[in-house]
DNA sequence: TCTGGGGTCCTAGGACCC
DNA sequence: TCTGGGGTCCTAGGACCC
């Protein structure tokens, strides 16, 4: 190809306010409220006979949990995503609160996706809801392909997304964000400059707070700061692999290519208890748990026709230290015996000094459960 | 009465094999 | 007996993302 690889047209759609915005179809009447998604799953709405709703306020919860998402009226008094709901309350004590109701956010993630693909198939699925798109193939314009998804998810579900079209998917995920809600949002190389390099390193998707923080101590806030930065510094700080995809990412540089159908690598439940439970006094109710972890994993697995090697479980204990163990099986299983039995030789490897404050088992080394061989055969010892 | 639940990827050391 | 690398697998922890 005498003229280079292709030129690449990637968008990344991302769902406003998806949860709290699923509640809103649920509760029309709540629009224009602050709205809280979170907590445990008892703060549903009731109506009285004469019709009048009731619903938990933010004060009135009591208890573990955090925010899952907030409508953009809630996020004005300071309820932002993974804020404890008691710490929240004292910002927005009138915020209405409203339980996850992930079967109805997966419905509607269905949704979407389906309205999507009717109209560009190549999709990279990035959670419940995200996606990447390859336009590359496609032959109408940026602005036309994006007001015409954007038309097609409102059809489907009656809700609003952000999209942006752009080279790549790193650009494509910092500017979906940029015209939040409703919003299109068309980047290419040349707006690097003007449009990214303003923007706070932790837009970068791979930049978290501990990276944010050890940048900052280099005199590093900006995107743009970042593009400046010497090499050599960069390299001394972060290590030659990571410091190169920094450079890179600065200048709006990504190669990555839609992946249609990654493959899932671990399944996993955990659970976070109401109060911290003692490895003795609460032994009763850790193993009940516990045998409820290892059904469920087995459940997800068997689901999915998956099974797997290695046997993991995750303890984090009330001072919020978190341990792992895990330990791999001669044969992959789905079978919720063989993970418990598995499960229980790691947490014997665990020192139980302290309350327990999360509990979690997890299955890794997956393969197809069609590939497993026959158990007679498997089972043969030559 | 801080801090959910489900994931992916990376690093690093040790075992083990050639 | 000392001294090698390279490769792969296993395990533990941590950063990060939605």
């Amino acid at each position: 190809m005498l003229d280079g690889a292709p030129r690449r047209r990637i968008a990344h759609l991302d769902m406003d306010a998806f949860y709290a915005s699923v509640e809103l179809t649920k509760y029309p009447q709540l629009r224009g409220q602050p709205v809280v998604i979170g907590g445990r799953r008892d703060a549903v709405p009731r109506q009285d006979a004469d019709g009048t709703w009731h619903y938990m306020r933010l004060r009135d919860y009591v208890g573990r949990g955090v925010i899952t998402t907030a409508t953009y009226e809630a996020r004005a008094l300071g309820a932002r995503s993974a804020l404890g709901i008691m710490k929240a309350a004292q910002t927005a004590p009138d915020a209405i609160l409203l339980p996850v109701d992930f079967e109805s956010y997966r419905r509607y993630s269905r949704l979407f996706k389906a309205a999507v693909a009717n109209i560009a198939p190549a999709i990279e699925d990035r959670g419940i809801d995200e996606i990447y798109i390859d336009l590359s193939a496609h032959e109408d314009s940026s602005d036309v392909l994006g007001r015409r998804i954007k038309a097609a998810v409102r059809n489907a579900t009656g809700l609003s997304c952000s999209i942006a079209i752009a080279p790549n998917k790193l650009l494509a995920k910092i500017g979906s964000d940029l015209d939040k809600p409703d919003g299109l949002t068309l980047l290419s190389m040349a707006d690097v400059p003007t449009r990214i390099w303003p923007l706070a390193v932790s837009k970068i998707n791979g930049i978290g707070p501990k990276a944010t923080t050890r940048l900052g101590t280099l005199g590093i806030q900006t995107i743009g700061e970042l593009a400046e930065a010497a090499p050599e510094v960069l390299q001394r700080e972060f290590g030659l692999g990571y410091a190169r995809w920094l450079i890179d990412a600065a200048h709006g540089r990504d190669e990555r290519a839609i992946d249609t159908d990654p493959e899932t690598k671990s399944v996993s439940r955990e659970t976070t208890f109401e109060r911290d439970l003692h490895p003795q006094g609460d032994r009763a109710e850790l193993s009940a748990i516990f045998d409820t972890l290892c059904q469920q994993v087995a459940g997800d697995l068997a689901r999915k026709g998956l099974i797997g090697r290695t046997i993991g479980i995750k303890l984090r204990f009330d001072d919020f230290r978190t341990v792992t163990r895990d330990h791999s099986l001669e044969l992959p299983t789905a079978d919720p015996v063989l993970i418990r039995r598995a499960a229980i030789q790691c947490l014997r490897r665990i020192d139980l000094d302290r309350r327990l404050r999360l509990l979690g088992v997890r299955v890794a080394n997956l393969q197809s459960g069609a590939d497993r061989p026959p158990i007679a055969q498997a089972a043969l010892p030559f």
